[in-house]
DNA sequence: AACGATACCGTAAACGATTACGGTGGAAAA
DNA sequence: TTTTCCACCGTAATCGTTTACGGTATCGTT
């Protein structure tokens, strides 16, 4: 008993009348009689009638679906971006496409390029760590496909962008440490192509410059893997140079948490003997003890907001509007807990 | 500079052919010459063509795309499967629709019914919490759209299901705690109508009954929320009871570290004085002091296996085989960390 | 009685692709 | 010279929908 799904071509032929009678019948147009109107829509709820979405697409040049190309899906923020979006999107009638790139350079642009031929009205895009060549984008642009850029993006080429403030939560985040009396601070960095790496450590070396300080060049080094277990390999890198840091900031929460593991474990008292501040302000933040300080990033409404902006696009190519390109910047904001509070512990 | 698409009428008109034979000769079909041939595709090159692949969908009536319902997407297994789902839909170059129910019961409905009219070619679904009535699956087997039920399911239905061994992990968690010599364990339940809610709490009194001890009512409790903050309460009434328990095997990490969190404060000695197993193996469970016992589940790929499963389904339906109904069952494993090792601590 | 207006409905093209079928030409066979 | 047979290509239907346009009653008007 397998009956296809009910076509107007079906509904017409029970009826003995035309597809276009049935079709203006069901959405209210003119010319159709009281009658008559009446009989298709009680036949449409007989049939459970729903009007194919494919054809519609193909009819009015647009699928309602968009596209999300983001390095990682078990991510605490990651998952909270596509959270954001996909409740957004579900406000706005949209579906959405997701593609996990793991962070790779070769599928992240295998994944825009398979999208972006028709499957989707527009593409929400968050570069992989590999990333370093932007040829996959410019091909977007050139094709006229509506897309942004939230989260990571580059500042190497022009395009609609939706990001945090990198700098600004990394100046707080590196201030903080200073108010609370660390002396060395020490500074996880990322790829310097990606223009959050970039951001947080300007943040950073301004910081340490208003307060008059060096940076020293020992006390940076730049993570692959962001992992917890890089983290610790780094941990112990600055724990055994002839002169340690006491307190680090780094650009992701995993990484600093393989630190905090490895101090804890060398028995390093935090945050009296060593500060520790991260970014993102992930679930393992709150739960570790001592809990663990953090740029909070508003990763939900970033998610919403880059939907928001896609759509923007999306609807000013319908009524050929000219497109404006801009960048959105979301505040963050340091979320100070037991990591990096050795004063005023009340 | 808004360039459409390239068709293949647009080619025909610029070699003065049809699209049939633009099509023949892209496809490889006989009945066009070889210089024919060699024209048309140095066009598609030029104009880098693709073809539009709505159009495809609506001529082959399949989309290639499949849908996934979710409660939620910022967790660590639902994401995990998730991943799974995605890799393996890759591999098959199948697209990947997400909708996430939040665990409430009308969007699930609502999601269902939204995908099942010819968006998807088949549907992924993991139960909501909330979801006591299965009408619209019931709808979906009415309509002959294939589907199967995974990780969340429910007796109370017939459909293609792909789960773990609830039964096995939770008897294999509870025989531990009683192997360590915990006498009075408490079990954290979930919704019954749920098939793992069932399992898991068959496999906890099993396990009691095969050591000969009986379930005691008030260490029995039911869940709701799944976090943290319900997990503290239920610490807080399992520790405040006249005879409180001394272990408790939970059927979610999330709750059991809530738990986890409240005995601390209380300066509860774990494991020596409290024994703790979850289920799931979040990240969490390694991160937390002391870290946490749990029973993993292999999301990644339940992911995979739920993906085949459907493939399966609608590969079956292309060449008109009868349908098979099936359920899938993958293994835990119980991880045993600190939190329930107070035996042998080597 | 003839004409115009209105109400109602069908025909057909279009979206972009696939494919069965029907031609047309030229060369080989009769 | 006529027939036959490929090789090659175009026409048209199809998927399910929308919509501009045309057509036919029926009624009222002069």
């Amino acid at each position: 008993m397998k009956h296809r799904p009910a076509t107007l071509k079906d509904m017409a032929q029970r009826l003995k009348t035309s597809v276009a009678t049935i079709s203006r019948a069901l959405k209210d147009k003119p010319d159709i009689s009281a009658e008559m109107r009446q009989r298709v829509k009680e036949l449409a709820a007989e049939l459970n009638y729903q009007p194919n979405p494919i054809a519609l697409s193909l009819k009015h040049h647009r699928s309602m679906t968009i596209g999300v190309v983001i390095p990682k899906v078990v991510h605490y923020l990651f998952s909270t971006m596509i959270s954001g979006i996909l409740e957004e999107a579900e406000r706005q009638g949209y579906n959405v496409l997701i593609t996990e790139t793991n962070q790779q350079y070769a599928r992240e642009v295998r994944m825009v390029q398979d999208l972006m031929h028709g499957k989707v009205d527009g593409l929400l895009i968050c570069f992989a760590n590999e990333t370093r060549c932007f040829d996959h984008i410019t091909q977007l642009s050139e094709a006229a496909v509506p897309f942004v850029l939230f989260d990571k993006a580059t500042d190497l080429i022009e395009a609609n962008k939706v990001m945090v403030d990198d700098y600004d939560g990394a100046f707080a985040a590196t201030s903080h440490l200073i108010e609370q009396g660390y002396q060395r601070i020490a500074h996880i960095n990322g790829a310097h192509a990606l223009h959050h790496s970039q951001a947080r450590m300007q943040g950073y070396l301004d910081a340490l410059a208003r307060h008059g300080r060096q940076p020293t060049t020992e006390y940076i080094v730049e993570a692959e893997q962001f992992s917890i277990e890089e983290g610790r390999a780094i941990g112990a890198y600055f724990w055994e140079l002839p002169c340690p840091p006491d307190a680090v900031f780094a650009i992701a929460d995993e990484v600093v948490l393989g630190v905090h593991d490895y101090l804890k474990g060398q028995g390093v008292k935090i945050p009296e003997a060593f500060g520790l501040v991260g970014f993102s302000d992930s679930l393992l933040a709150s739960m570790v003890d001592p809990s663990l300080s953090s740029v909070y990033q508003p990763g939900k409404e970033l998610g919403r907001i880059s939907l928001l902006r896609l759509l923007e696009l999306i609807r000013a190519d319908e009524i050929d509007l000219p497109r404006m390109i801009t960048t959105h910047v979301l505040k963050t904001s340091l979320i100070i807990r037991k990591s990096s509070s050795r004063l005023c512990m009340s």
